[in-house]
DNA sequence: CACGCGTGGGG
DNA sequence: TCCCCAAGCGT
């Protein structure tokens, strides 16, 4: 890794902020620096593409415009939302920070990153981020966009993947940053990591800090950044009962801390739960085994029907659920007091909070019972 | 520290 | 189909 001179320093920064006040992307969380509207943006953001949470952000701005309204918003509110965009925990650590904010601040946003870290779901990089941009302060913010371009610009090798690394990319980054301008210099470093600088097919013959760019120099820009590779998802095998009432199709809620917490799907049964040998068994032995427990724990008698096809997929980070459908009709609706759900007609489906694998699910059954 | 936690897009 | 990637954080 190279050192640069203040000189070489500089003029990097302002090649970098003169494209990037010609060039920036007019996005709708860009237009005021107020802490609400970037710290919003950048929870949405995190791990997440700029076109998949616009319209999100738009919506949630449009529902809940100020720290107080979502300090004090129903939890079903924000789960609907938030609903399709992942990482769930995300939303209810933002209603904390909202409440961490009226409460503890009085409604006035900390300005330093090092208290905006204390807040529910806010770390390093999303405390640099919001201190930089809407509080001015000289502080990186180093998302996957800085990894990749600084890694590059210094032919940094360190392993991106590990967290030690963070601070190493943090110091540098230090000695770089514009600090009269740290808000528009972190953003054109994201800017840059997602047009010139990207990690599968970079244009950095073209990049408005080419000449600075010593991976690309020496022709090996592919060789940065070094990142570890991790497991692929583990299949899952579940079944998802479709279960039909009068009054609609039964629900139930995920338990608060786990995959998908507190949205809601129809009941989905792990095959893993059903028996230690469930691997071992046959699809009829385990459809009657799902009948036997989903009676004794919920006293809502079942006669469970396959139905065809290959499985449901929905893959996550770490696992790839195979989501077989079972189905049931029930003369009568039934008494809930086992069962920790509900019964909902499909014209309120809206209502309550329903993750994407929920949505293949009932894809899956419209399509079957079309025919 | 390693791992759990969603989803969509592109090669 | 599979793999990697995308403005990470909490435990």
């Amino acid at each position: 890794m190279q050192q640069w001179s203040p000189e070489k320093i500089k003029a990097f920064q302002t090649t970098l902020l003169t494209w990037y006040d010609r060039e920036k992307r007019d996005l709708p969380w860009r237009k005021d620096h107020a802490p609400y509207h970037i710290w919003v943006s950048e929870i949405m953001l995190q791990q997440t593409q700029v076109q998949t949470v616009i319209p999100y952000y738009q919506r949630f701005m449009a529902t809940f415009p100020t720290v107080a309204d979502l300090a004090t918003a129903p939890e079903g509110e924000l789960l609907k939302a938030w609903a399709g965009l992942g990482y769930y925990s995300r939303v209810r650590n933002m209603q904390k920070a909202a409440q961490q904010i009226m409460d503890d601040y009085q409604g006035d946003w900390p300005q330093t990153a090092a208290e905006l870290e204390k807040l529910a779901g806010i770390g390093p990089y999303t405390a640099g981020a919001i201190a930089s941009i809407a509080f001015n302060e000289p502080v990186p913010a180093v998302d996957g966009n800085a990894f990749r371009v600084f890694a590059r610009l210094f032919e940094i090798d360190a392993d991106i993947a590990k967290p030690q690394t963070r601070q190493l990319f943090y110091n540098v980054i230090k000695e770089v940053i514009a600090t009269d301008r740290p808000g528009d210099f972190n953003q054109a470093i994201m800017d840059l990591g997602s047009s010139y600088m990207t990690a599968k097919n970079p244009d950095s013959a073209h990049s408005p800090v080419r000449d600075f760019n010593q991976a690309y120099l020496d022709g090996k820009e592919l060789d940065y950044p070094v990142k570890s590779k991790k497991p692929r998802p583990v299949p899952v095998n579940y079944f998802a009962l479709v279960i039909k009432t009068p009054t609609g199709y039964l629900f139930e809620q995920r338990p608060r801390t786990g995959m998908l917490g507190e949205l809601w799907t129809v009941p989905l049964l792990k095959w893993s739960d059903l028996a230690e040998n469930a691997a071992d068994l046959l699809l009829p032995d385990l459809v009657t085994l799902v009948t036997q427990q989903f009676t004794e724990n919920t006293q809502i008698k079942l006669a469970l029907g396959l139905l065809g096809g290959r499985p449901v997929t929905h893959t996550f980070t770490h696992q790839k659920w195979l989501i077989t459908l079972l189905y049931a009709e029930l003369a009568v609706t039934p008494e809930l007091s086992y069962f920790p759900g509900k019964v909902v007609a499909p014209a309120d489906f809206a209502t309550i909070a329903q993750p994407k694998v929920q949505l293949k699910i009932w894809q899956r059954f419209e399509q079957i019972s079309e025919h």
